[in-house]
DNA sequence: ACCGGGGTGTTACCTCGGGTAACACCGTCG
DNA sequence: CGACGGTGTTACCCGAGGTAACACCCCGGT
């Protein structure tokens, strides 16, 4: 069997595991779940971060695509954004498995590079990043802005999508609408609540002291 | 020598192999600085969750005091919440090593639950969830937008934070104002930049077929 | 028809990290 | 003095990533 409709294939049987056990799964069950052993793998994606790579790649180019056509939609600015939260939201929920494979970086790589947003992310968040530097006037900062922008508004979708995705509060459609509320300053909007300014609710422990390790 | 402070002298044993060889390092690293070996360690721990746990409470409860103290504080809105970016930044800039460990989820859980963000995180979401639950008034939704925009945030300044830190391409107090801009609204208010609105440049590869590969 | 090479596949192994069992040492209490 | 609970050790198990070395097979050249 030549070579891409093998790699096709491995791929396919990866996402199954990936799909049933999580992202954890080992290159043992993926290459047993393919028929095959370990080494073929190796020699396929060179180590598992090839093989994630690859997958994580085949996974994004459609949410990507689908993202940035989102982003040159020629809609008003707001619909545009909930477009592009829309998008991603739907994308996640059509695949959780996988999506938390994108979204989880390499487990303890040591190379210094810690990043919050794996690769695939980090895909996105350029990608919106372009689009603000293009589409919006944001004077001298821009470019910082975008940059810090792009970063945040990926995070933000990150981190409430997950929390969406796994206690589903509400619908789809709500939930891109609270996130575009956010991004439209209604926190900075909205009045104060007057009567409950309470010292908040201390749990057990020393709270009181910032940082005396 | 007794119980605890025996725990302490190994979680700073821990937390200088971390702030030296990030947070990857092997409980073998750890327990060779404490200068004894591993049973040691996981008679006092349980295993390696237990340890990360118990240092992460360390670092973070400083942490958390902080952003709960600034979260209170008897200032404008648009100050508080600079107050409060500022804390968080403030405190990963101190100990980078150490706040990628925070930011680290399990490795590898293969629990299902592979949530975006770390414990530590989830604290200062619900921090912010409460805050916000108590001092902004949002009508019939504020349960809903509450705990979608504590997350959000969150996930916001984490992403952009690590950004900020990799890179370091502005100083805290600009970051702040970026953070605090997008939060207030600026993304939304902003004027349109007429003429880019190109179809967005297209990275090498079939940018168009979603699954092609 | 034979032979050699490159690709596919295998088994068996290495290494390293988390985690544990079993034993050694030592002060204390009856 | 002897038993016991605690601290510490060595030595090991296991599972996962990764690789070396070998077997097979098709295919093209002489």
């Amino acid at each position: 069997m030549s070579r891409e409709p093998r790699r096709e294939q491995l791929l396919n049987a990866a996402d199954r595991v990936i799909q049933r056990e999580g992202p954890g799964a080992s290159m043992n069950a993926i290459a047993a779940e393919a028929g095959i052993t370990k080494p073929i793998l190796y020699r396929h994606f060179g180590d598992r971060n090839g093989l994630i790579g690859a997958l994580t790649e085949r996974h994004t180019s459609g949410l990507l695509a689908a993202i940035r056509a989102a982003l040159a939609e020629p809609l008003e600015r707001r619909d545009r954004v909930e477009h592009v939260l829309d998008t991603y939201l739907a994308g996640i929920e059509a695949r959780p498995q996988v999506y938390r494979l994108l979204t989880h970086p390499e487990p303890g790589d040591p190379s210094g590079a810690g990043n919050a947003l794996a690769p695939a992310l980090r895909q996105i968040a350029e990608e919106i990043t372009r689009a603000v530097q293009s589409q919006v006037d944001l004077g001298a900062d821009r470019d910082l802005l975008a940059e810090a922008w792009g970063r945040g508004i990926t995070g933000m979708v990150l981190a409430a999508g997950d929390w969406w995705l796994e206690t589903k509060p509400c619908t789809r459609t709500r939930m891109v609408q609270a996130l575009a509320d956010l991004l439209w300053g209604r926190l900075a909007a909205a009045a104060d609540l007057p009567t409950a300014v309470l010292p908040s609710p201390v749990p057990p422990g020393g709270p009181t002291e910032p940082a005396t390790d």
